[in-house]
DNA sequence: GCACCAAGTAAACGAGCGTTCAGGGGCTTC
DNA sequence: GAAGCCCCTGAACGCTCGTTTACTTGGTGC
């Protein structure tokens, strides 16, 4: 992991990972582990084996490489829960279930990526941070329209106050619950990823008061 | 709590807001909008009308400023949590219902405290930020008792997986929903503090299965 | 009046940052 | 074998950081 081919490939037959692709692992890991901030260019690409100069080469500045990292994971979250959605037959029950269940999975598998998509997005400048909250808004939505169409129909009856409902608000805190997974779950704990898929899965159901059913 | 009045206060009429609570204060208000690693020490004091060196002459490095800050804040938390819990009589709901409440609303009302306990911690060094995961780890097993408690008494019926229960991860689910209104909440919004502390108690209340009562 | 001392200023320190750039190898293409 | 192109190196740039230092100030106790 530390130098790699510092002069020449000398180009063997089997295909090295091609060095803008190595620059995306390594930041990701030091994103993760210590923040945007305090990772330096020298250390990303001390880390794959190049000088500091070579990270020019393939990303106009380190905040662009930041951004492609987050943005990527982004759209790659925001394709999985529309598939989940979409895939989940018409009841709003399942359509829900299937909604946090691959999230938390991703949550849980990805969470090295999950937590510097969360927790480095502020770094970036305005025109990039805009493009990741539009993504985000767009997933919660896809929860807050599972929800109306389950109140509409009378199987959900999420908790309200003063007689109003908020749906952004639940959505907005069933989005925390399942998001922050990532904090703090390990693999190899008592519970896998789908145990906690499925733990979640059923207080979200729970919360939004959903009728019983034979799932 | 590093140099208060070493010899004399000098007592004037008029109270001025002593310089390491103004120096506290505009890390704080700083910390939480920028984070800590970009927030400087001239930013801090310049802040506060005062010069880069003045700061040593109140805490010994920037780091131990935000640790002081971190962990007045996490302090005053776990107080708050142990007062709602002891206040609220004997059944496990109400205890719940309290704790959520007080939490929640703690984090709508001091959102930019919150915010940077929860987020900056992580530029803390490792003796400091021991000591705030104690204190975490404290909530969270105030938590855990209380639904132990309700789950002994049949009034609280967790989710379980494979026959198995797993209270931790049930608290960290609860307090992760919790703790990140802090993120999102705006005052003057749809919601207040109170009815959002309302929301979430009622979503806590569902996902563990509490039995209803005439609360 | 005078020593004392907390608390402030202003300048300087060395280190480290993101970024640039001239130079130079090893491909591929003629 | 010459030309052109990637992609790299390594040194340098200008800047800002947290911290230290020498010095000044103003209120307090004897």
């Amino acid at each position: 992991m530390t130098k790699r081919k510092p002069v020449a490939p000398a180009a063997p037959e089997r295909e090295q990972r091609p060095p803008v692709e190595a620059i995306r692992a390594a930041a990701f890991k030091q994103f993760a582990e210590r923040g945007y901030p305090v990772v330096t260019v020298r250390d990303i690409m001390k880390a794959c084996g190049l000088t500091q100069g070579a990270l020019y080469n393939h990303f106009k500045s380190k905040d662009e490489l930041l951004h492609d990292i987050i943005a990527s994971t982004q759209a790659e979250l925001e394709r999985l829960c529309l598939q989940a959605v979409a895939g989940a037959g018409d009841d709003p029950r399942a359509k829900l279930a299937a909604f946090v269940r691959v999230y938390v999975v991703r949550h849980c598998r990805l969470r090295v990526e999950a937590l510097v998509a969360n927790r480095e997005i502020g770094w970036l400048d305005a025109e990039h941070v805009a493009d990741i909250r539009r993504s985000r808004r767009a997933i919660r939505d896809i929860l807050v329209g599972i929800l109306a169409r389950g109140v509409e129909r009378g199987v959900f009856n999420p908790p309200q106050l003063d007689g109003r409902r908020d749906l952004k608000a639940v959505s907005m805190a069933l989005l925390d619950q399942c998001t922050h997974v990532s904090m703090w779950y390990l693999p190899g704990g008592r519970l896998g990823e789908e145990q906690m898929a499925g733990l979640y899965a059923e207080m979200a159901l729970r919360s939004v008061g959903a009728k019983t059913q034979t799932t």
